[in-house]
DNA sequence: GCGCGGTTGAG
DNA sequence: CTCAAC
DNA sequence: GCGC
């Protein structure tokens, strides 16, 4: 397959970017223009580069992006696993030193992967307007986004959120406790204090329920103020 | 010679 | 302080 | 390449 320029007009941007770059007089970094040039049309005509194929095909390379993927693991904590001798995703899941959020982007590795039809979006969207409508009218909230750029669908939402008055309102705090159904007893118990029957209650739920699962189970904490 | 975005939050 | 998300 |  031709590309639809040819080489010489390629040859010219590269002296161009070359000049501009102060670069070694016919350089480019440390590339001479021809294997520039011809980088450039592998990668045109192809769609890859024949000199990275070693790198997407190398073990540890393609272990160390996919425990990357996950949500709370970055470049530094991936590669630390992989040393560590884990090699799957499997091997994770045994490795509880992991971070909470970790744990979490592990368990629902293939959840967080699926991306939001547009309309799933719309709709929370939408009730999260209504719901915010009805805690403070005036409320502006909007989901920007890949879903403002008009995407088809999302890999995730991000809400916006303003008020009209929201520079003079007067801030207060608010805590939010969410509680699996089955543990509403222990956090009305706790949340309603004082101190004291926070702790029992904390210590009863330790006690009895502490080996369910975090996140289904787990009380969710936000502490925030409104602003 | 080094870092190259800045801020926020968890740990 | 480091690491990560956004 | 630029600022530290």
């Amino acid at each position: 397959m031709k590309p639809p320029w040819n080489c010489s007009s390629l040859r010219d941007l590269a002296r161009e970017y070359a000049a501009k770059s102060h670069g070694a007089a016919g350089k480019v970094g440390n590339l001479s223009l021809g294997v520039m040039v011809a980088r450039i049309h592998e990668i045109l005509s192809t769609g890859k580069l024949s000199k990275l194929e070693h790198f997407e095909n190398d073990e540890k390379v393609k272990t160390v992006s996919l425990f990357g993927e996950v949500w709370g693991i970055g470049p530094v904590t991936a590669l630390k696993l992989y040393e560590n001798g884990h090699h799957t995703l499997d091997d994770l899941k045994q490795d509880d030193s992991l971070s909470t959020a970790q744990k979490i982007g592990l368990k629902y590795f293939d959840d967080i992967k699926k991306r939001i039809p547009r309309h799933e979006v719309k709709d929370m969207e939408m009730l999260l307007q209504k719901a915010g409508q009805e805690l403070l009218p005036g409320m502006i909230i909007v989901c920007g986004g890949s879903y403002r750029r008009g995407k088809a669908s999302c890999g995730d939402l991000d809400i916006v959120i303003t008020h009209p008055d929201g520079e003079r309102e007067l801030r207060r705090r608010i805590d939010l406790k969410v509680y699996p159904r089955d543990r509403y007893a222990f956090g009305l118990i706790a949340w309603t204090g004082n101190d004291v029957l926070n702790r029992s209650a904390a210590g009863m739920q330790q006690h009895h329920i502490s080996h369910l699962d975090p996140m289904l189970s787990g009380p969710s904490e936000a502490n925030a103020f409104l602003e």
